[in-house]
Order: C-alpha cells, then sequence, then structure tokens
DNA sequence: AATGAATGAGCCTTCATTCAT
DNA sequence: GATGAATGAAGGCTCATTCAT
C-alpha cells in the first residue's frame, strides 16, 4: 500500500523517470549513473526518486521490471501445418526485430544486455518472464526440425547454434557495427535473417541425418 | 618518465596492483569498485595506486593493456595443406580453450567482456591487438572455405555465423550454464567444439553451394 | 484564528496527533522523531500536521501543553490542623503516584523529564505552571516544619533534600530499576514513601534544633 | 587494526575532534548535532569524523567513553578509623566536586546526563564503569552507619537518599538554578555540602535508632 | 478539512586524491 | 619508495514543508 500510488500525475512522474532512469543506466549502468543526472533528463525533482521508488536500487529494479515487461512473449505463431523451415525463419525475423523494435525505448536492449553481463536481483525476473520462454519455443521448434530420434543434448546444442547468432546480433551490435558496418546496417536486417536461418537449417540438417546414420548404423 | 618505475620492489607493488584490480574490477565493474577495495586484497597502501599509476583510470587502462597482453595473438598455425575443416575446428577449439586457459588469470575474460560491452577508451588496443587479428584470421579461413566466388558479404555472414557461437560460449557462459548446464560443463567442452565445427561446416557448405547455383544461374 | 479547527473531526484528528506525538516524542526525543513516524502512528495524513500546527515544533509545544494540563495542580488538602508530618506525608505521597498517575498517558511523565532536560521554549510554561506551584507549596511547608526562625536559606535547602528524593524516583526511574530492582517495584511504592518521610523528617528536625541552637547562642 | 592509529598528530585530531563534539552533543543531544558543526569547531576537515571515527555514532560512543575515562574511580579514601560522618562528609563533597571539577571539559556532566535520561549503547560502559562502583562504595559506608543491623532494604533505602540529594544537584542543576540561584552559586557549594550531610546524617540516625527499637521490641 | 504529490534544504557518508613525513 | 593523515567534491538519502486538488 506504501508504495502504490494511483494518481494519474504520479503515474506520469513515474513513467518520466523510468524512462529517463533507462536511457542513463543503459548508457553508463547502475553505479556510474547519478539520480541527479537522471532526475535532470526526467525534469523532475531530485528527491522524486526516494518518494516514488524508495531507492536508486528500487528504480533501477523498476526499469528493468519495465523493460522485460516491454518484451511480450509474443512468440511468432505460425500455423502449425507452416513447414519448420518458415517457422525458424519466423522466429530469427522476430527475435531481431522485437528487441530493436523501433516503437520501444532504444535502451531497453541495452539495459537488459548491461544485466546479463551483470546480473543483479532483478536478474531472476528476466530469466523467468523473458529468456525462458523463448528457449523453450526454440527449443521446440528445433526438435520439430531434428526430428523424433534427436537425444535431448543435440537438441539443447542445436539450440545453443542458432541462439547464438541470434544473440550475438543483439548483444554485441555495438562492436559488430564496428567489425562489419554493411552488415549491420538497418537495411540488411531482413538479408541478415535469411542468412541465419540458411545457415542454421543447414546445420541443422547436418545434424539430422548425421543422427540417422548413427541410429542406422547402431540399428541395422 | 614520471610513470616508470624501475626498481624491483616497485614493480612488484605494481604487479600485486594490477592483479588485485584485475579481479576487483571483473567483479563490479569500474565504479563499483574502490580503490581502498584494491589496495586491501593487493596489501599495499591505499596511495600506492595513485603513486604508481596515476589515476583509477590510469590503472583500470593499464589492467585492460596486462589482460590482452596476456592473450598473444598466436593462432591456430595448422600446416597450409590441411583441410579447411581441421583448420576450422582447430579454430574454434583453440578460441574456446584459449579465453578460459587455466594459465591465465581467472579475471581476464570477465574484464575483457566488461570493456567490450561498456568500451572505455582502452577499448581500441582491444579492438587492434585482440580482435582484428583473429576476424581476419577467421575470414581468411572461412574465404577458402567458401570458395574464390564467395562475396564479401557472403564472408563476413558466415565469419559471424562462426563467431557468433563462439562467442556465445565465451561471454554468456554465466547465462548458458542456468540454461544448459549439461552443455556448459567443463568435461564437454570438446563435444561442443565438435558440435559447433559441423554445425558451422554444413552452414558454410550451403553458402558456397547456394551460391555456385546462383552463380551458374547468373552467368549461363 | 488560523490554527483553531472547531469542526469535531477536526478536533478529532488533533487529538490523535497530540497522542501520537507524545508517544513518539518520548521515546526518541524532538529531532530523532519524524513527522511520518507520528502521523503513521496516528493513522492520519503526513500533511496534517502542518495543517494543524503549523509546524513540526509547534506540535510539539502543543504536546508539552497537554502534558501540563493533564498535571492540574491539586496539591494535598491536607486540614491544616493536620500536623506537619501527615503534611508531609501527603506531599510525598501525591507526588510519587501523581506523576506515575495511571489515567494518564504514559508519556506524559518521560516527556516532562526529557523537557526538563533539554529546555525548550515550552520550558517557561511548564516552570510556571508545574513547577513553581509545587515549589511554593512544598517551601510553605517546610517552613511550617523548620519553625518561624528558619532563614530562607535552610528553608531552600530542606526543599532542596525532600524534593530531591522524589524527583530522584521520578526522573531516574530507568536507572534505579537496574540498581534497585526491589526498591522501585511497584509493590513497594508505599514502603518507600513511608522512607522518604521519615528520612526526610529526621533530617528538618536536626535542621531545626540545630538553627535553635545557633540561634540560642547567636542571641542569648 | 584499521581503527587504531598511533600517529602524533592523529591523536592530535582525535582529540580536537572528541573536545568539538563533546561540547556540540551536550549542547543539543546526537541527533540535534550535525558534524559540520563538530569539525567546524574542532577546526578539522569534514571527512575526518569518518576517517578517525568510521561514523558519527561511533564518535559519539568514543565521546561518552573519554567522558566516563576522565572521572577516574578515585573515591576518598578515609582512613578507616574515621568516623562514619567524616567518611559521608567527604563523599558528598567528592561527589559534588568531581563532577563539576573545572580541570574536566565542561560537558562532560550534561553529557551523562543526557546519556542516563535516553541511554544509548554506551550506557552499559557508564554504568560498569561510572555508576556500579560508586554505588557499591556508598553502600559499604552507608552500612557502617546503619550500623550491623540493618537489613538490605534499609541499606538500599538510605542509599537512595543520601545519592539522591547529589544526584538531584548534579543532574538537574539547570533547573535549579531557576529555582534556587543562591543554593546552586559556586562559591556555596561548600554549604550545600554540609547541609547535605548533616541532613542525610540525621535520616540514617533516625532509621538506625528505629531499627533499634523494632529489633528490641521484636526481641525482648 | 484532508490528501497525495512534489520540493529543496541539508545531512551523513564515501571516495579518489593529495600532502607531509 | 612508501605510508598514514588529511581533504574536498559529490552522491544518496531523509525530512519537514508546501502545493494543488
Amino acid at each position: 500500500m506504501a508504495n502504490v500510488k494511483n494518481n494519474a500525475s504520479s503515474q506520469e512522474t513515474r513513467r518520466k523517470l523510468i524512462d529517463a532512469a533507462g536511457k542513463i543506466f543503459a548508457e553508463k549502468g547502475f553505479h556510474a549513473a547519478t539520480i541527479k543526472e537522471i532526475t535532470d533528463q526526467a525534469g523532475v525533482n531530485l528527491a522524486s526518486i526516494n518518494y516514488h521508488f524508495t531507492d536508486k536500487a528500487e528504480l533501477y529494479a523498476a526499469v528493468i521490471r519495465h523493460a522485460v515487461s516491454l518484451t511480450p512473449c509474443t512468440l511468432p505463431e505460425e500455423p502449425s501445418e507452416s513447414t519448420p523451415e518458415a517457422r525458424l525463419r519466423a522466429l530469427v525475423v522476430h527475435a531481431l526485430h522485437d528487441f530493436h523494435d523501433p516503437g520501444r525505448p532504444a535502451w531497453r536492449a541495452t539495459l537488459l544486455s548491461h544485466e546479463l553481463n551483470q546480473p543483479t536481483a532483478a536478474m531472476d525476473a528476466i530469466l523467468d518472464e523473458l529468456i525462458w520462454p523463448r528457449v523453450r519455443f526454440a527449443r521446440g521448434l528445433i526438435r520439430d526440425i531434428l526430428g523424433p530420434k534427436a537425444t535431448d543434448e543435440e537438441v539443447a546444442q542445436g539450440t545453443f547454434s542458432v541462439t547464438a547468432q541470434v544473440v550475438h546480433y543483439l548483444y554485441n551490435a555495438g562492436l559488430l557495427r564496428r567489425l562489419n558496418p554493411d552488415l549491420l546496417a538497418a537495411e540488411n536486417v531482413a538479408r541478415l535473417a535469411d542468412h541465419i536461418t540458411q545457415f542454421s537449417l543447414a546445420g541443422l540438417y547436418a545434424m539430422r541425418d548425421r543422427g540417422r546414420k548413427k541410429g542406422s548404423r547402431r540399428r541395422p
């Protein structure tokens, strides 16, 4: 009851604070960011943070929660009769766009990758609400592609390779832009998505075929 | 001049400071780490840092430089007549082991990934001495695999996908360990290297074959 | 004008605030007490204090005034023909009970002793309405006991010794309880009152007798 | 080891801080006192408190410890063949002078009475090193005066009455000065000591005599 | 009359840095 | 070269108070 303020103006201030804080935290990290910077950016009083969030740490947690909640778990729902290939491509495209969706605050991606790099208490929420659903979804899809004989380890390996490429794009964008200016250019995202899909499908099919050979050899 | 101390005991203090600082910086990041913590850990006087490194920032830079220097550019020198497959596997295995080499301070990997995530001025050195040589090496290898007709973009894409998997393993180890305890277990690193190699080769071959088809179609 | 609110609900809020404030001020002193604590305890809005009392300081003054008003100057009205001994005992008993009267808020005694220890502007009111009447009453009684020849100084000295014992009991209860658990036990108050009366009477008689001897010597 | 600084200049700063803090804490109490006030008064840097005492609270504790240590337990050692009367007078005079000894910081008495009124963790030290030795000493003396037949309760009661007068003088000096300007004047301390002694002796003798009568009546 | 929101002043504390020895 | 002491700048937080509704 103490921290639940329902007034409209209150919500507005909270929103401004979370916006500003998200930006600054993403730029500088938790410790280097100062609450004065944040409140200045938000155009509110310095003591507002304490009033609305008790604490700098609580504000940070709220920002993370907000960032997570901005990443709805609407995974691409292809008609189940679609080919696994189509579904994989949908997944890759969705992930690549979703994270850098221009409709979302620009700091969302950066902040989350910070948190992944140096987890705080807020990490659990991210894991539960953001990571796990996607991992499960991807595993299901990849199991479909690898076929019924795939072992759990093979599914995990395949998921690892696919998500690795997506995550690399998402989290190491800053570095990659310096290494591959063209590749990362916004207008080329679709081609990169194509590449990831094709590359991964080939890899997965190879896993499946090798599995079959092993299997047929094992059970002649 | 001012910062070059040649005394033996002086060098010893510098070494202790860099060791301690590396560990603490890796754990907490630059801002959250305090120089008192570092000097306590190093067992030296609090003023030593300013004496030997002028600055907290300078100490950090020195630590990064040290970490970089600890990562010599000894890329796997396979006989050039080896098959590209063998050379790719050597690259993957090398990268996976190199980063987590037990002969190096445990904080080296963490610190470098911090720096990649939130670059400071020290980033350029890392890029030049650590990243670029490896990227160039990988690109050369992948160009060999993709064949002479591969475009620059295709080389970059292939390199992206291969390095993505290695980097994912290296930087997101903490997260991955929670998602795939088995996959990341130390004793399974070799199998993961195998998987990455096979998966990537399949992907690269698919790129090559597609390129050929496209090429043959384009120039009949 | 401004501070006189006549509404019934208003008076109710004032009462709740004074009650809560009295308790908290007594526990922690003026500075350590926060108005949030007080309003929480009172179950009213945080801004109420400023609305009803203008100020934290004004609230404190009001609390003190209330505490003083709760200590009516009903001194023991023994029939004047009673022996001085009986009247002294009545005074001691009255003082011992009056202060810790269970019909009064428990914080009254503590708060007043705080104020005596670190006087604020409210001190004058206490002095005028609480202390002086009692001192005058006691002096009158003791003058009766010491007899007409007693000097003003002797009266003051006698009053000092008698009130010292009462005040010691009242203000240093916390400490005394640790030194003399038995002596301070509630059920033994009557015996302590007896003791104080007898002890003091003996002391006063000795003063009187000594005074007479001196006097007879001085005016032979 | 961390907080034990042995340098001469360090000790000097600590002394200046304790002096200033003692004065300010005595004037305003712990919460109302600000460390800026204290460091200004001491003529040292604001951060010195943290350096030497870690904390405002630790500084306060150090001040109390210092005040206690300034009150050596040198109780008046009258030749044991002295009359109890002489020894009682020595005790009273000693207590009255000791506390307000001009050779001691003026804030010592005030500070200790604050602490008695609102005990903090430092209270235990005061009790052990300051209060109890004196209480034991006084009880021994009063038992001598009351004679061998005195019960423990009688000893406690007698001690209560005697110490009440001393304590009243010591702790309520501020108030008493307004009620009895003459009585409390510095030049009259000796006469007050005389009065307390005589008054108390009379009270004690009365206790003794009453005890004897009771005893003789009880065991005829 | 009452309340939730907002504010600004001020306090304690931390910390990197400098100084004197 | 090394150390203990000192310093000032700045940060987070608390709190009494005010404002708008």
